[in-house]
DNA sequence: TACAAAACTTTGCGCGCGTAAAAAAAATAT
DNA sequence: ATATTTTTTTTACGCGCGCAAAGTTTTGTA
C-alpha cells in the first residue's frame, strides 16, 4: 500500500494506465470492462486506496445507489430489529442504506423525507408514523420517489404497502384465549402513538362478537412512546379500579404488556396459565424481549423476516422497472401465535 | 406555493432578486446577510420550495455539515437511546447526523468508518466495538477525522474518550449489596461482545477484595449480542449447577440480568429483597427497560444525558478549533445507584 | 454631508465526476 | 489477411455550487 495520496479519478486512471472514462466505467460496474483492464485497475486499487468522491458521483447521476430507511421510532426494539435486517439486505444488494428515525414526531418525519428527497435515493423503505403522519406530504413523496410503505398503512398513499394483518392478530389471540379460558378484556391506549392500534381494537371487537362474548376495553391514559411506563402506571390504575371483570387481559401490544406485567407483579397478582395464577396476560407483536418477561409472554408475532424480505424485494423490482405500477398493491402477512406461559 | 420547479441556485437567486453568491451566503448562514435581503430570500423560499443540492454543496466544501454517529449495535436499546439523544442534539446545532450501526461485526465497523471518511464529515461520534475493533484502522481514522470516542475506550486511540467509570459501577453495587446482605457472586459472559465487561469484572474482584470477601464468578457460555437469551440459558445452567454459593447475584449488565431473572422465574426462585425471597439479583447499565422487569431491577445507571451531552459538546469545540489537542483526554462519569426491588 | 465600513453584485474559476460522440485500438470472426 | 465487432481512448461539455477578487451599493458614523 503506497502512502501516496491520489486526488481524483484522473490521477488514479493514470496510475492504472487506463483512461478516466474507463475507470469510471469500472466503478459503475466492474464487469463492464475487459478482464485484463479490470485486473489492471484492481491491482492499482490494492496499492493506492483511492475511492471515487461520492458527492461528485451523486451529483451527476440522476439517481444514486442510496436506499433510505425511515422508521417512526428507532429506540423501539421492534423497529431496531427490522432496520437491522433491512440494512443488511440493502448492503448485500450493493446499495448504501441510510437510516432515519422520526423519533415519534411528525415534523421530523417530514424533515427526514425532505432530506431523503434531496438525496436522490434509488428507493425508500418507509414505516410512517401512521395517523399523525402528514398525509399530503407523504403522498407527494411517494409519487416523487420509489417508496415501499411497511408496517403502517396509510390508505391510498403510495404504490405498495407491506405489513401485518392486524385484525388477524387479535382475532387469532382472542380465539385462543376463549378456547382455553375466559374471554379477554382489551388493554390499550386511548391515544396510541403506534399506528396499528386502531385495527387491533376493531379486530378485538369483531372477534369477541363472533365468539358471542361481550367486549370490555380499558383505555390507558398517556401520550408518547413510553409504552412500558404507560402500561405500568395505567395497569395499576386498571387493577385498582375494580373494572376488571375478567381474569384474562389482552394488551394491544407487547410493550404495553410488559408494563402491565410489572404492574401485576407489583400488585401481587400472579400471572400465568397454571391453576395457582390470578390472571392471564397476552400481548401482540412478538417483541424481541417478550420471551424474557416473567412469566414469558404469550403473544402473536409479526413475521419479521417475511415483511423485511418482501419489502426489500419489492423495492428492488420497483427500482429496476422504475415504473409506477398503476394499481396499488397491499400484502399482509399473518401473525404466528407464540404460546408461552403468561396466557 | 408555486408549482414551478427551480433547477438551481442561479434560478432561485433570480426569483429573489439577489445574486447567486448572496443566496449561497444565506444558505451557509442566514445571519451573514442583511436583514432586508434575508427577508427577500425567505419570502421566495416560501413560494418555491427550492433546496440547494447537497451533493454540489458537499463537493465544494472542504468539510461538510454532516456528523457521523457510529454505534456497535443499534438493536441494543442502550445504544438506540443514546443515538436518539445524539441525533437530536446534532440537529439542534445545525448539523445533519448520519447514523451507522456496526451490527456487532468488526468488518462492518471498518466499512462504516470508510464510508464516513469519504463523506468528509465535520466530526464523528464513535462508540467502537471495543476489543474486537481493528485498532490500527480506528486509530488512523481518528487521526484523519475529528472524532469523539464514547462508551468504549480503546487505550491510546483518538484524542478524546467519554464514558462511564465501569469499575466504579461494580464497586458501588458491590458495596451496596454487601452492606445490605450477603456479598454477591458475579454472573458474566466468558467471551462478552460488549466492550466494558472486562473492567466490570476487575471492578468486582477489586471491590470484593477490599470488602474482605472471596469473589465468585460464573462464566456464561455463548457468543454474540443475544444477551437475554444467554442470560436465560446459562442462568438455568448456573442455578442447576449448584455452584451458587451465595444468595446474591450481580450480573455484568442489565440484559444478562433480564435473562437471568427469567431463568429464576422459570426455576421457581423468588427474587427480591423481602424476607420471603430466595435470591437477590442486580444488574449494571440502567437499561431503558430495567424498571419493568419482575421484580424491577436494582442496577447502576449510566449518566446517559451527561455522556451524550459531553460527547456532543466536546465534538463541537473540536470542530470549531479544528486542532488536535495534542494530549489525550478522558472523561469518566460515575454511575447512579438505582435502588429498586430485585436487590 | 462626507466617509469609512459593511454588505452586496459581478465575474470567473474550480471541484470531481457522468456521459455522449467520434476516433482509435484491440479482439474476434470470416 | 481482411472485415467486423467490441472495447478503449480522446475530446468535450455539463452538473450545481463554493469561493475569491474586484467593483458597486448600502449602511452606519463622525
Amino acid at each position: 500500500m503506497s502512502a501516496e495520496k491520489i486526488k481524483n479519478m484522473e490521477e488514479f486512471a493514470a496510475k492504472c494506465g487506463v483512461s478516466r472514462p474507463t475507470a469510471s466505467k469500472y466503478f459503475n460496474d466492474p464487469n463492464s470492462v475487459r478482464p485484463k483492464t479490470r485486473l489492471r485497475i484492481e491491482a492499482a486499487l490494492e496499492r493506492y486506496n483511492y475511492r471515487p468522491n461520492i458527492y461528485a458521483i451523486n451529483q451527476n447521476r440522476r439517481l444514486t445507489k442510496t436506499i433510505g430507511i425511515v422508521v417512526p421510532y428507532l429506540a423501539d426494539p421492534f423497529f431496531a430489529e427490522i432496520a437491522r435486517y433491512l440494512e443488511t439486505r440493502c448492503i448485500e444488494a450493493g446499495y448504501s442504506p441510510s437510516l432515519f428515525s422520526s423519533h415519534g414526531k411528525p415534523e421530523l418525519e417530514n424533515d427526514n423525507l425532505d432530506t431523503l428527497r434531496s438525496m436522490k435515493p434509488a428507493g425508500v423503505l418507509f414505516a410512517p408514523l401512521g395517523r399523525s403522519s402528514d398525509r399530503e406530504f407523504v403522498a407527494q413523496f411517494c409519487q416523487d420517489v420509489p417508496t415501499v410503505l411497511f408496517d403502517s398503512n396509510i390508505d391510498g398513499v403510495g404504490d405498495v404497502f407491506i405489513g401485518s394483518d392486524n385484525p388477524q392478530f387479535t382475532s387469532l389471540m382472542v380465539q385462543y384465549l376463549c378456547r382455553t379460558g375466559e374471554p379477554p378484556c382489551f388493554f390499550e391506549m386511548k391515544t396510541p402513538p403506534n399506528p396499528n392500534a386502531r385495527k387491533r381494537r376493531l379486530g378485538y371487537l369483531d372477534a369477541m362478537q363472533k365468539q358471542g362474548h361481550e367486549p370490555h376495553i380499558f383505555e390507558a391514559q398517556g401520550e408518547g412512546w413510553a409504552l412500558e411506563e404507560i402500561g405500568h402506571q395505567e395497569g395499576i390504575r386498571f387493577i385498582d379500579s375494580g373494572e376488571m371483570q375478567t381474569k384474562t387481559v389482552l394488551c394491544s401490544n407487547d410493550r404495553l404488556a410488559i408494563g402491565f406485567l410489572a404492574a401485576c407483579y407489583q400488585k401481587g397478582l400472579r400471572v400465568g396459565i397454571t391453576e395457582d395464577c390470578d390472571l392471564r396476560v397476552a400481548g401482540l407483536d412478538g417483541h424481541p424481549f417478550s420471551s424474557y418477561t416473567c412469566p414469558s409472554l404469550t403473544t402473536v408475532s409479526h413475521d419479521y423476516e417475511a415483511i423485511s424480505e418482501r419489502s426489500v424485494e419489492t423495492l428492488f423490482t420497483m427500482i429496476e422497472n422504475d415504473s409506477s405500477s398503476g394499481s396499488r398493491r397491499e400484502k399482509l402477512f399473518e401473525g404466528k401465535l407464540l404460546l408461552r406461559s403468561s396466557a
